[in-house]
DNA sequence: GATGAATGAGGGTTCATTCAT
DNA sequence: TATGAATGAACCCTCATTCAT
């Protein structure tokens, strides 16, 4: 059931109806998807809360306000939930990032942008909360990290190598070394979510302000502000 | 620092009375020490391997070698023996990393150092997954949290900042960023860890190396070896 | 009143949905009413047996034919189980004792009703059980206790109370002792219960021969019959 | 082990060491015997408190102030070391009971007596425990309970009913219902028990006062007082 | 005898999963 | 398709009992 790529899994395409019966098909369908995205809302909220393990899926159908079996109609079992969230989240944003890189515009100006893009939607999104789940849950699942690996981390690396190289290529970077630890780049992001979960009530972290500093570094900006 | 690797810590050395028997008193009190550091050691081994929730305290006590109920002569519930690990093996570095931060020798010199401190005395040893457990399992345990923000973050950033700014003043240093965000100056480490936990099957990263050239960005220092 | 064994409630009827399935939409209520009757009276005869501490759940699924899961469906918690088990079982008789006390009749009259009550609704029931475990559990369970002094014990020394009082001011009662001490008029009941619990194999005991001489005695008539 | 009867066990016979050696000896046997009375005392407080069950030989080796172990040295288990207790604590005052009932005095003078025995040799004293215990515990222990009526009931009913037909032959009571159940003679001192320890706090009772009534009205002389 | 650390069977409780309605 | 009562395997924790010292 829950072997579709990421973009299929997107929306579920009801098996087109016929003609005749077609708008009440239809609306039973839509229902149904409906119920299935409720399903996948609730179980984000319950496993960011609570981690993999100690959610409960009676707290799931609660909150998706279905009846517990219903969850089994739409997703194998807790695990393949939990791994369609994940799926489910992340790929439209690569999609978005993919298409945002080809231009060849001024790398300081792709960072501002990385940084828009990540603060607003990531940080402040429920999608920080996916990436959150990929850390902490992906070293017990073997094959969400896979996923993972190949659907977001691979193609993150992809682009950002393209744009590295080009910008180096311009002139614009005094070293390779985002091209070959572009990892770097995403640290900061990395770090915040982290730090968000655990310290933000000791001592609270400006995000953009540390990838502001952090990229001015590695770009060869020097910058106090 | 004596680092003892999962398996020899399992094998618990009974027989040993020291050259006349001579601790004849103490012979129980030692072997039940040794008891609570084989718990210690196959509690990290189970958590690191399969996270808080989904750890059985049978398994630990079988890897210990001990009978289940002998878990709970030495920690009051399963969240103590977890919470006791952290503990226990986090706090020494810091003592040492508090130690070693008071001489007034060249940033260069004191990176260079932390870099193999934290290579051969973290990243390869088992306190990597100490640190990934406190990742992973640090948003469900505020109290754990909170410990490990007090007894080790902010011991850590007090050392670094001092560092950073005894550096500026004598001139190393051409910003004051990393006083800021000192998080910077951990960011690949931790960075490292996360990734090694998940995608160092489908791509290896060169900790050392990655280390470096972040250390030489953020010194000013450009280097591409 | 409606006095089942406790093999006749293991028994469950399931299929018995009305002469024409009639009430389709309850059968399911209906059957899960059903167990929770099979639990209870599972419980008392377990209870009864062991007493509280030494039953099992596992037991006494097993003999209401249910999961043990079945038994948290109804009841939070042994405990629970057990109070309601007393609750359930106690109500009932006293608002029968409340119903039967409001008539003007000799005094003689009544307390013959009363040993009919006692010896067929109460000591050769299962009620007799109810209230050994109320006595020999109560001290354990202080909000048992309270709920069976206010649910029972003040109802019936208040319904007590006052029908001697009716019985004095009609002049069938010499004396006022029972209005004063109205444990008295339980008294041979209750020592028939823990009587016949620990010592009948041994030496039986008439308790309708007991209580009728002793209300005798109580109420100035002498007899030796 | 504890296969010794009432008597016997009253105080540990230590083996009569010969002459030499006496002292020393005898001072650790008398340690012994003030252990095994220690944890008698420990075990009485806590089965009162907790029931049987509940009871834990970890609480009744600390009260005791000995170590786990040693209970075993002294009691076969658990079991054993409850049905002790009961043997302990109750066989003296039957004794005593027997010693007073030779004498032929009035009835009423017997009676008077009869209560301040109980009163003050039982139920404000650690005596109240027992019988409680026996009470509470007595159906799930068959063996404590054949002890109990053989070494108690039994001694007891014979005495009483001995008294009682000699103040029936002299004429003092005028018919032979306590005879025939002198049960009722002990109700209102069992009512009294059980009383206390379930609704005491809500509604005291006092036991004296009832006694008298009751004996009062058993022995054909009104009272009010 | 005395100790108390160690044992491990046992039982209450949870919760993912099933299935009759 | 949706429901939610029922299931029962799994797991944490307790505590009577043992035994090396």
């Amino acid at each position: 059931m829950a072997e579709k790529t990421a973009a299929s899994t997107l929306k579920k395409a009801p098996r087109e109806p016929g003609p005749t019966g077609q708008r009440r098909a239809g609306a039973r369908a839509q229902r149904s998807a409906e119920r299935r995205d409720a399903i996948l809302a609730a179980a984000l909220d319950e496993f960011a809360a609570r981690g993999f393990a100690a959610t409960r899926l009676d707290d799931v159908a609660r909150r998706a306000d279905v009846a517990k079996g219903t969850i089994y109609l739409h997703f194998a079992d807790k695990e393949a939930l939990f791994e369609e969230l994940i799926r489910q989240e992340i790929g439209p944003v690569i999609g978005a990032l993919e298409q945002a890189s080809h231009a060849d515009v001024p790398l300081r100006q792709v960072t501002d942008q990385i940084i828009e893009v990540f603060v607003r939607g990531i940080f402040e999104t429920r999608r920080k909360d996916v990436i959150r789940l990929v850390i902490t849950e992906g070293p017990r699942f073997p094959k969400l990290a896979e996923f993972y690996y190949r659907e977001v981390i691979a193609r993150v690396l992809r682009i950002v190598r393209d744009l590295l190289r080009r910008a180096f290529e311009r002139g614009e970077l005094d070293n390779d070394i985002l091209v070959r630890f572009p990892q770097l780049l995403a640290a900061p992001g990395i770090i915040a979510i982290i730090w968000s979960g655990l310290f933000d009530r000791f001592e609270p972290l400006d995000v953009r302000a540390m990838m502001r500093v952090h990229f001015d570094t590695l770009l060869g900006n020097r910058s106090t502000s």
